[in-house]
Parts: C-alpha cells; sequence; structure tokens
DNA sequence: CTGAAAGCGCTTACAG
DNA sequence: CTGAAAGCGCTTACAG
C-alpha cells in the first residue's frame, strides 16, 4: 500500500479533463447548462479517477442534504428492526444513507437529536414511543423546533406530544382487537401484561384494552418491554391470579416471555390459558404455539414515516393513521374449566 | 414557527463571548491552551444559544472522522440485525453514528462502498459474507483499497478474499460441531439444505460439516438464506430423499422455514426428523421445538469488528477467529426407525 | 493564552 | 456555454 494519497477532489478531475472546477462540478451534478461532449469527457474521467465527491463538502457549500437519521430504542427488538427496515428500503431508492442510533429514554433522545442534527441530515424518523408526560419531551420538542426551523424534516411513529408529522399505527384499535377476540371466545378472566406506563404507546394499548374488555375481570402489570419483562410478568400473574384464563401481552416480545415462562412450567397455551401480543412481528408465526397476534405492519409503517418526512412540510402538522388487523393463530382458545386456576 | 432562521455557528458563539473564532473552537474541543475561565464562558454561551457543530465542515477542516459505515445484507435479518446491535453499541460509546446500507451482490457493494466513501465515514464493517470467486469482489478490493489508501478503516465479518482485517467466527467448525452432534445421535441419512454456493460462509459451513459426515449418507442442495429457502428446501428433501432421519439447515432463518414446512406436514420434530441450524438467532430458543443450532454471537462479533476497525493499522492485516459453541434443544433426536420414511 | 488567516472540497450566483 | 470568485462552517498551523 502506497502513501496515503488523499481521494481525487474535484479539482483534479477538473484539470485532467482540461475545465474549470465550477464547469466540472454542472458537469457531474448533471446541471444544465454544460455541453454535452464536455459534460460526457467530464464524467469520463470522473470515473476513470474513481472520483467520489465529498459529501461533507458538498452539504457545506450548500447542495442537497441526503441522509437520514433514525432513532429506534434497541436495533435489536423485531419491533424497531423492521421499522429500519423500511426506512431504509425507502432511503436506498435516492441513495440515501440511514444513520441509526439508539435512545430509550428523553435524555438520550436529546443528544441523539443533537448528533444527527450536527451531521445535518436532512430528515429524522423518530421511531421510539413517546411518553404519556408532555414534560419529559419538551427538550426534545425545542431540539427538533430549532432542526425543523433549519429546513429540517421530522417524522415520529406513534402519538407524541410533539408538534411533527406522525405515522400513527391504531394502538387503541389494536387493544380492542385482541379484546374482542378474547370476550368472543369466552374469556373473562385477563391477566394484562403492560409495558412501562410512562409510553403512550402502553397507554393507548391498554385503552383500548380495558375499554373494549368491559365487564370482564382484568389485572394490569407493568413490566419491561422485552422477553425478560414477559417472563417476569408470568411469574407475576402466575403468583398474583393464578384463575386468569388468558394473558394478554402488550407486545409480541413480551408474548416470547411469558410463552417462554409457560413452557418451562409446564403450563399448556392454550389448553391451559391462553396468549396474545401485539404487532405481529415476522418470528411470531414460528413460535410455539404460533402466536394470536395484531398486525401493526412496522415496516410498512416505517416506509410510510419517510415518505411523510419527505414531503414538502405542509402547513398544518399531517398524522397519517394506519390500521391494524387481528391475526388469530394457534395461542389462543376458549378457556379452559373455570373451576382450575393455573397452580 | 418563525422563518427558518439558520443554526447558529460558531462564530456567532464567538461573538457573543467576545472571543475569536479560533479560542471559541478550542474552547469547545478541549483543547488544551485556552485560560479554563475563557473556555468555561464560551462552553456556557454555546449551550445557551443551543450551538451544535456542523460535523461536515468539522470533518473538511481536518477534525476527526467520526461515523461508521456498516454493510448488511438485510437489516431484518436477524443474522445482520445482532451484528448491527453490536456495532452501534461499541460506536455509541464514542457518540458516533452508524450509517448502515443494504447489499446483497458485489456490483450493490460496491455502490454502497462508495456512497459510504462520499460520506467519509471513518471505518467501514462489512457484514456480509464473502464470495467464494475472488473475481467478483475485485471491484470491491479497488474501492476499499482507495479508501484505505486515504486513511479509512476497514474490517470485515466472515472470511474474504478481501486484504482487510477480519473477525472470523469459526464457520467450519460449526458445520464440525453439527455434523458431531448429529453422528452422535445415530443419524447415517442426512440432508443438508445449503445457502447459495458462492458464499464464502456457506462453503465454510459446508466444509465443515461434510469432513466430519464421513460415512454417512449425506445430500446436500442449495437455496436462498432465507425461511423461504428453509420452507422449498424442506420440500425438496420431502420429495427427493424422503429417508432422511436429520435436516440441516445451514442458517437458523432458513431452520425456521423447515420447522414450518414440517409442521405444516405434520411431521414431528424430533420424532420423524431432526432439524439443525447454525448462528443461534435470539428467537432460536423460542422456535418450535426450541432449535438445535451452534452459537456465533453474532452480537459480540459485531462488537469485536469495530473494535478491531478503530485499531491502529497494522503492518499486516489482522484476523481474529472467534469460537463456536453448539447449542443442543429439542429439535434434534435419535433417527426414527430406519425403516420407515418421511412421506 | 489568544487571534488573524489560510485552507478543507465543494456549489452557486455573477460576469462574460 | 464557461470561468473566476465568494462562501459554506469549521480547524489548525503560524505569529504574537
Amino acid at each position: 500500500m502506497t502513501r496515503a494519497p488523499r481521494p481525487p477532489r474535484l479539482l483534479d478531475v477538473a484539470d485532467r479533463a482540461g475545465v474549470s472546477i465550477a464547469t466540472a462540478s454542472r458537469s457531474l451534478n448533471g446541471v444544465a447548462g454544460v455541453s454535452p461532449a464536455v459534460a460526457d469527457r467530464v464524467r469520463q474521467v470522473a470515473e476513470s479517477m474513481g472520483f467520489v465527491p465529498n459529501a461533507h463538502a458538498r452539504s457545506l457549500a450548500g447542495g442537497q442534504e441526503s441522509s437520514v437519521g433514525l432513532i429506534v430504542g434497541e436495533i435489536g427488538d423485531p419491533y424497531f428492526t423492521e421499522i429500519a427496515s423500511g426506512v431504509i428500503g425507502i432511503a436506498a431508492e435516492s441513495d440515501r444513507l440511514v444513520q441509526i442510533c439508539h435512545a430509550e429514554d428523553p435524555e438520550t433522545l436529546v443528544a441523539q437529536v443533537r448528533l444527527l442534527r450536527a451531521n445535518r441530515v436532512g430528515a429524522i424518523i423518530l421511531a421510539g414511543s413517546g411518553m404519556v408526560d408532555p414534560v419529559r419531551e419538551a427538550a426534545v420538542e425545542a431540539e427538533l423546533a430549532s432542526f425543523l426551523a433549519s429546513g429540517g424534516r421530522v417524522a415520529a411513529i406513534g402519538r407524541h406530544s410533539l408538534a411533527v408529522d406522525a405515522v400513527l399505527p391504531d394502538n387503541v384499535g389494536a387493544g380492542r382487537a385482541v379484546a374482542e377476540h378474547l370476550l368472543a371466545l369466552g374469556h373473562s378472566q385477563v391477566a394484562v401484561l403492560a409495558g412501562p406506563a410512562e409510553l403512550n404507546t402502553v397507554a393507548d394499548r391498554l385503552d383500548g384494552l380495558l375499554g373494549a374488555l368491559g365487564s370482564a375481570r382484568v389485572t394490569v402489570t407493568h413490566h419491561p418491554f422485552s422477553r425478560e419483562g414477559g417472563v417476569s410478568g408470568a411469574r407475576a400473574v402466575l403468583d398474583a391470579t393464578p384463575d386468569a384464563t388468558a394473558i394478554v401481552a402488550l407486545s409480541d416480545v413480551m408474548a416470547i416471555g411469558v410463552l417462554a415462562e409457560l413452557r418451562e412450567r409446564g403450563i399448556r397455551v392454550p389448553q391451559d390459558v391462553s396468549v396474545t401480543g401485539i404487532d405481529d412481528i415476522a418470528v411470531a408465526a414460528e413460535l410455539s404455539p404460533a402466536l394470536t397476534t395484531v398486525r401493526l405492519s412496522m415496516t410498512e409503517i416505517g416506509a410510510a414515516a419517510l415518505v411523510l418526512a419527505d414531503q414538502e412540510p405542509a402547513a398544518t402538522l399531517r398524522s397519517e393513521a394506519t390500521a391494524v388487523e387481528l391475526v388469530v393463530r394457534s395461542s389462543t382458545a376458549a378457556p379452559r374449566n373455570p373451576a382450575t386456576t393455573l397452580r
């Protein structure tokens, strides 16, 4: 390997092609007003030299912003993975890179938005759930306002108190769909494993669920929105409310933990107890038993969020509601004989 | 919202603080040689103005490169998701953003490396498998050589013909571990569902497998490295070699498809046929039945790759081999009575 | 310890 | 159609 030669600059291309740097720039960017012959030659020279325009210089000089920032809770979580896949798909269509970062709480969120701003991304997609308490989002709000004010685009996924465009999966409807399904099956003893109460997503799903569950006897406990949260939630239910005939996890990932814990204890699903999730992540159909859940279509939602952010800003905030669909698989059935308990 | 005011610049901060732009820069970057009092004041002013340094200008002016580029096959594939999680974790420790892009073939790979170069990332992590045929990687090789020559860092995951540092999961050992497990169980009719033959990962896993399987009767067919590949592979096996007592998928994602197809047909695992995967993705333990597989620890490997790329370039290429571990779960057992077939 | 100035690699009015 | 020049927002020798 030779001594670190810097990559060729536009100037090098222009020299080699025998034109000015301005003409070279125009040729490479396909700006009108360059004779086709010259433009062609410049392009060939650039190609032959392996010229890659410096995106930083381009952005500094006022060229179009390109990349998109995506903030997720944790990319390893299938919910966020699918959103990321949708966002990356749309971004790739216009050769844009997606810069991904993690943020689980409002404080980290602010820091990540700043980092994305420092990198002058053209758009930011907020994939994490909003907080029920708007005060906790005030700092984020301010940071995003500055970004928007300087021409940035933002789209959130899910309800936020933030004044930004948003794609809104019908979380209330998802909760309701689960409730109606369980009611139709005849369940009246339902244990709900909710995620953190401070999240909008949880609040909405819970609203839909409790609103529709009506007369059924219901207990709600809160746990982390993770497999481990599902495991500990299942344990809590087994201890405190062993007469439950259905365990409702407010996310598929939690449901995975519930199924694991029940399997561990030899409790059969759905014969002894029914289990449901929400999200319909890709593996939901492959679980044991296959999980009854509600499809939110996160990949599509991720894609929709970037499409929304790419649109010209409107005078008024846009929000795009997306439909959900109950997917009945093998983890739910009519309740067992009410006389028995899980203990 | 007011008329798009541009974000504050370093100059604005300097003015407000009553110092030169040079001093402001030094203060904010913690460069030695500024009186503590002045530095403090500048930092406070910057904070109060919501100043976010322009990463592009900083990079252009010769400041440290920051972000890292990650090229995966498809972020929705758990194998890549886990790698991404590891990379993002390490990057976040030093406030770096990870720019993720997709590339499934060498041509796209070249384009993505260019895009990453244009964005002047400091390091590129190549997560996709290398190609058996080095000719197909020639263009990538050239592109990476330019990047390396201009001071970029690169680390590949898995064996490539590329002259770059690499973290090498023991794919040969993984194949061998599966073979030995099956042999110990008494299987002698093994159907192997391999991924695309052109991938190094597949070639290595196959080498280890076939080398150890020795006398056993083995058939090998190639399918896409996906759930669908597993489904069609299982169908092919059922049609062509119904006397197989074990189906070896060369990746967990394919194994998911195999399990789904067998379940569909009412073929019991492991009573009628044993099934194995490789990778040990997070959901492997939650499948029905829980999948016997080989743990590669992709999250750790992703992290190790960035750590490797972050090290000072060495005179000689570095490669870091990582260990694999057989994880026996419920999808394997001794073969059924040899007289029966899957049909 | 501090500042004036050059320069990073582009784009884009402004002239011609 | 083409070019000279200014400027984007920083960092870093170079002086003092």
